[in-house]
DNA sequence: TTGACATGCAACCATTCAGTTGCATATCTA
DNA sequence: TAGATATGCAACTGAATGGTTGCATGTCAA
């Protein structure tokens, strides 16, 4: 969970996601040909997306391809998001109900109404 | 978009998050309270989180209350965790192709299309 | 005004991190 | 075999980070 939010927090490392969705199998010195840094950074930070689980390697002779795995977004990430989308309709209703009673308003120093 | 991920990237500020989220409009001294670290520890973690635009605060007399914002996840998150979802089914969609036409398995070492 | 409470600001420290450099290993090709 | 290619491993460095301590500012209450 920190994992997948911690790999996702870098620039680089959405830039080769995306590269990766728009072109699966890609080589390590594919991905860090375009990169602005040498192939061991890009190689950290491949290492860093694999903790995550956002990609899978697959070994192919001396070449290591590289696949996009999207599982932990949608999974993990989903739930969270949800969640808050919750509060987002819950916020929208209170907000609906004092539209309606205004003098609701006064209750702002008491304690809500889990 | 970095921002948003990097706070969430951390249990200490996810937690803080989720108390948000149960209880709104809580004063620093009193998310402090349970933390296991000191009030300004809490208040770097807020600052990050308000960087972020995931925590909204509110000025009462000498208390500064916090509540969260669920906007920049319902927004920017969403749309990046829809676009990999759309890779899955990709994915899925190929896979079946496969199944259905076993002899597409001999062309994985030409390249494959678009 | 005085004192207690809530917060902010700044310096500091130990740790982590991103990226580089250098070298080692393994695979393909001639 | 030799040489080129693809990757991995380890050490190093400057910068960022997480958390602390100390002090300053502003607000409430007596």
């Amino acid at each position: 969970m920190t994992d997948v939010f911690h790999a996702l927090a870098d620039p680089t490392r959405r830039d080769l996601l995306d590269r990766l969705f728009l072109k699966g199998g890609l080589t390590l010195s594919e991905l860090a040909e375009g990169a602005p840094m040498t192939r061991q950074g890009v190689a950290k930070h491949i290492a860093i997306l694999e903790a995550a689980n956002l990609v899978t390697a697959e070994w192919e002779g001396r070449n290591k391809r590289h696949f996009l795995n999207p599982v932990p977004l949608t999974g993990i990430v989903h739930r969270w998001v949800g969640k808050f989308e919750d509060a987002r309709l819950d916020a929208l209703a209170e907000f609906k109900s004092r539209l309606e009673d205004p003098t609701d308003m006064d209750k702002k120093d008491t304690k809500r109404h889990g």
